[in-house]
DNA sequence: GTCTATATTTTGATAGAC
DNA sequence: GTCTATCAAAATATAGAC
């Protein structure tokens, strides 16, 4: 027992350490991921990217896909927890809705490579997800759905199917969001796609595209509330 | 001059056949494309997909890129054309947004590779795509401006950004259709995820979406008409 | 036009010293 | 925990016969 408790402070030493490598690497595969997806992104760039040496990167994780895993996860992880707790709150079906739409562009925001992401990730139907992270997803469009149906219920939103729905929030949000390296460099090209629209109006506007088609022909005002500018 | 002449015939055979290799590899190559993305496309699926010798599909296309190009430039191309087209309809602001809508739908379900392609290629900010591509979608960018422009000068239609409207039009569309593969294997863990949406369902909440944040809180009666069901 | 065999390069991954 | 050196497996591309 005695060389058990000589361990401590060096210990804490090591691991202070291997957690900021740890941690760049994440960081690095992030961007890697984001920008060329799991096929494209190379293991020796990621390594580059976080300077480390690529033999650290495999002994942080155990190999591409698991690295891949850990940063998909820690996306849908964090946006199902904070769907959780939104599920706790009140307010009307519409007010609800902006929040869960403010939790989507806000997680988008947050971790830069989420928009990029996900869009490869549908494309990709999901191969390199995990059984954690279709039950985080699930957690996430279920939270919507029963926003759409307690709307439906009291007669202030049509019919919907949810995960359409879905895809009309997360669609034009996250291309925008995945785009914003594009646009950048094809300002000149293409005077029509501004790199610096923001934040708060994209948001908006995908708060009122929503509203506007769940209560398309209603006479309520709520439309107009949701999402102006 | 008689060497010439003897040709024809046999080049006309030989030609055809050529077509029909040719065309079996491009279709193969769109959905492998589609699939898995640029890198993780592999040229040999590529060949036995198409039921030809890889050698064969080195000597249609130059190489992979090329092959990439020549899917991604049909794409872009064909609706870029119908685009030119749509410019010289009349109708009202309202009428022609919705035929774009129609446009953009329709070139994504005749060829089935379309939204994935686009999706992937977003996210690799038009990594390879080419000076004739880029100039395709400023067409259709435009397209799309001049309609916004033309109603928010009669003032049916808010002010907007092309770009985000554009994405908040092949956003939900195309987010929606590339994920079909993915919801049908779904369906048993997500009920929420149903993969039989019809297609005219889905263009008419893009439709609905759209006019109602363009024009949110008017009084005109444009939101309920131009998507309805 | 079509196929076999092969050259070349890239890349994911590990062994083993420090 | 960190690095060097290296292996083994893919994967792109081509040469050359038919």
């Amino acid at each position: 027992m005695p060389r058990v408790a000589a361990v401590p402070v060096r210990t804490k030493k090591k691991t202070r350490d291997a957690d900021v490598s740890r941690a760049r690497v994440f960081e690095a595969a992030a961007e890697e991921f984001a920008a060329r997806g799991f096929d494209g992104a190379k293991v020796d760039r990621i390594a580059e990217r976080a300077g480390v040496n690529k033999a650290m990167l495999y002994y942080h994780y155990t190999d591409k896909a698991a690295l891949y895993r850990a940063v998909v996860g820690d996306m849908f992880a964090s946006t199902a927890a904070e769907m959780a707790a939104l599920r706790e709150t009140g307010g009307s079906p519409e007010v609800k809705l902006a929040a869960f739409i403010d939790v989507i562009a806000r997680e988008g925001q947050l971790r830069p490579h989420f928009p990029a992401m996900w869009l490869r990730e549908l494309a990709d139907g999901g191969q390199h997800l995990g059984e954690r992270n279709f039950g985080d997803i699930f957690g996430i469009v279920s939270t919507l759905a029963a926003i759409l149906k307690e709307g439906e219920a009291a007669g202030r939103f049509h019919a919907s199917t949810p995960f359409m729905v879905q895809m009309g929030i997360v669609g034009p949000l996250f291309m925008f969001l995945a785009t914003a390296p594009m646009r950048k460099r094809l300002m000149t090209k293409m005077p029509i796609a501004p790199p610096d629209v923001p934040p708060a109006t994209l948001v908006a506007y995908v708060k009122s595209m929503t509203i506007g088609a769940l209560t398309a022909g209603r006479t309520s005002s709520s439309a107009s509330k949701a999402g102006k500018r």
